[in-house]
DNA sequence: ACTTACTTTCTTCAGTGAAGAAAGTATCTT
DNA sequence: AAGATACTTTCTTCACTGAAGAAAGTAAGT
């Protein structure tokens, strides 16, 4: 939808910008919101009034004098508004409730077993927003695993939760009406990168996550790519012709031949320890996790280990290396449970694929793992929800 | 760099809203534009004056009454100023010459043999520019294959050209005081998908053109996605783990193994006809071309050639099946040489592709081939130029 | 008295909405 | 058939509005 220009338009824009501004130096004077916007100290203290009229601003006392008179600080209004953000995992369900700026007021987790239907999600959420609705809520976001289409807030498919066509956004929309946001996880994770780690320093950022399944997450030009839900299914990129039988249907994709699953059967079939075997067939009774056999597996028969991760690095090295040629990031992070075993084949995949991906594409990237950690998965819709309330122009 | 609200922005953007609806309409009258652009009458008049005065919109006469006044019909005024495009292949070079909507005014292809430097390229285009310096020219485009990073106007390595680190966009300007727009030639071929082709009516596109290399390129949010260079380098994915080396170093490529030369040597290994091993010979001395001998050998030997473009098509089917999985398209275009044999490979291909692409991202996405034609290699640059100056807003 | 921070006043300019001018068509009267 | 009148559509003009900037003022420091 076109946008034309109007005095609206102009004030809408100004405003966001000093907003930024305030947000990005966590407290500021009106004259360095002169010097650093480039607006007018008549229209900064026209800006700034109304702003803390709305209760969006506030005055927060003074800075020392340099020779004239004290400047006045001014800082975001963090109680102005709450956020929540939920990540929907199999097993358990985080929430998250922080204040305007994205801080953690309260979080907890709760677990559950077997499936779990999307009203009784609704449900969930619906209670945790009325321990908190004291405030304004500015918006819910909610992670999901699987192909979401963010514009719609329609869960279109999701493996893991066994959700097909949920329309999530609209059912949680009639109990509490605010903003709903419902991201895939692995973009939620990928935001969280965006603005609160170092993919901020980059414009192209491809994020790959390693563990139940293997995710990832585009980042074009400073902005999360989503299009219409289903980008990033890295997972599903073929990497052994004729190879494992894929839950998609596909075969050899490297989600079926580079998942946790996947490496602990590589373990059981490559180990010749008879503890491991017996311990690996008490894994599908789940007994014991795959991570947690492959742990064992380390300790019991560390040279099987050893091969089989040699393996998984080339597969993921070549994964690595595909996506640097189509996509040319600038950045590169990787995440997810499989990094616990890092020193088995992290280097090998990064060598591998700095080494051969075409021309200088290798080079200029710059490859890290997540240390945001778990609450990433969750944050990163909040921080999304932020940025188009309070910094985000609509031309 | 943000950009602060301001008068002039307004009338920016308000003055670019009403070119992109002539442009678009090709003739449209004042009150049509009220109604398109929600702007008001009193607006519309004097924007169109400013713009008749600077002589960018014409006047060309009057519509039909409807039981009225007659409207008077406002259309761009192609002759306000020129662009040049120029595409850089292997053996020659197009030049094309169009007005201020990009229909081509004059063109022509100069042939050179063995190798091209860059000092030789700027002075032809200077050349082919003082041919037409009677109009204001409002850029120049050129299309070169290979890492091109469009935002410094470098030529970062091109393969086929033998150039590395070429600063073409400086070059050319200290000839001719212009724009000059410095591009990927996929990149230019995808530009006209996406201002004249079906592209322009999806958000996200890839583009995959088969030939001599295989080269792609992304389309997102209807903008094409280049970062600093190098995005789109799809021959260069792996699909046959420790296949044919690669030209870039690596092994078992998609261009390794699929490139037009690629085809010709597996027909000759599979052929038994000795007149075309014959052939094949001679193709190595350039007395013959690849295509042509792929030619002959559809003649000579159908059973082979069909048992190579089987296994062919499957490469290009998880290609393309790798690409959809990662990006998500609404539209994915085909290009390029080889599709002279599309009856081979075509069909199967895509089957094969949507086929196995994750949940619904196989059936959602339109695939197609390109209808444009070679021009579409060299105008892609000028639409660009189009875009940026008249119709693009600086926030 | 001078410096620095912030506010107020006045000016400029772009867009809006309403009214008017210009240029049409349709109908009626002579 | 010609002229007069009524109505419609297109385009222009103009007074008003609101946002930003420039200039001048006030407040509070050293």
């Amino acid at each position: 939808m076109q946008t034309i220009g109007s005095k609206e338009l102009i004030r809408e824009i100004n405003e966001k910008l000093i907003l930024k501004e305030i947000y990005l130096n966590k407290k500021i004077d009106r004259t360095s919101l002169i010097k650093n916007t480039g607006l007018s100290g008549g229209t900064i203290t026209k800006i700034i009034s109304c702003l803390i009229e709305k209760q969006l601003v506030k005055e927060i006392g003074e800075a020392d004098s340099t020779g004239g008179r004290k400047p006045i600080l001014l800082v975001l209004n963090k109680d102005y508004a709450r956020i929540i953000g939920i990540k929907i995992g199999v097993g358990y369900i985080d929430f998250i409730l922080t204040d305007l700026t994205g801080d953690v007021i309260f979080s907890q987790t709760i677990k559950y077993e077997g499936s779990i239907s999307p009203q009784k999600v609704v449900s969930m959420i619906t209670e945790f927003h009325a321990k908190f609705h004291d405030k304004h809520l500015l918006g819910i976001s909610v992670a999901v695993s699987g192909i979401v289409n963010p514009n719609t807030g329609t869960v279109v498919n999701s493996f893991l939760l066994g959700w097909k066509d949920v329309e999530l956004a609209q059912m949680i929309k009639k109990e509490v009406d605010t903003y709903i946001f419902v991201v895939n996880d692995v973009d939620s994770f990928s935001l969280s990168q965006l603005y609160n780690g170092n993919a901020r320093f980059y414009k192209n950022s491809v994020v790959m996550t390693l563990g139940v399944g293997i995710g990832g997450s585009l980042i074009i030009d400073k902005k999360i790519h989503t299009a219409d839900g289903g980008v990033g299914e890295i997972g599903h990129m073929s990497v052994v012709p004729n190879g494992n039988k894929c839950t998609c249907g596909s075969r050899g994709c490297l989600e079926a031949e580079s998942s946790i699953a996947a490496i602990a059967a590589r373990i059981n079939k490559a180990t010749t320890v008879a503890e491991l075997k017996k311990i690996f067939s008490s894994v599908s009774n789940t007994e014991i996790s795959e991570l947690e056999f492959i742990r064992k597996a380390i300790d019991l028969d560390n040279k099987a280990c050893k091969k089989v991760f040699k393996e998984f690095s080339v597969e993921i090295g070549i994964a690595m290396k595909n996506l640097i040629n189509i996509l040319a990031p600038d950045y590169f992070l990787l995440g997810g449970e499989t990094l616990e075993f890092r020193d088995l084949f992290m280097k090998d995949a990064i060598e591998f694929a700095k080494k051969n991906a075409f021309g200088t594409l290798g080079t200029k990237v710059c490859i890290e793992t997540d240390t945001l950690g778990r609450n990433a998965w969750t944050l990163g819709g909040i921080y999304k929800i932020i940025e188009v309330n309070l910094f985000e122009n609509r031309i």
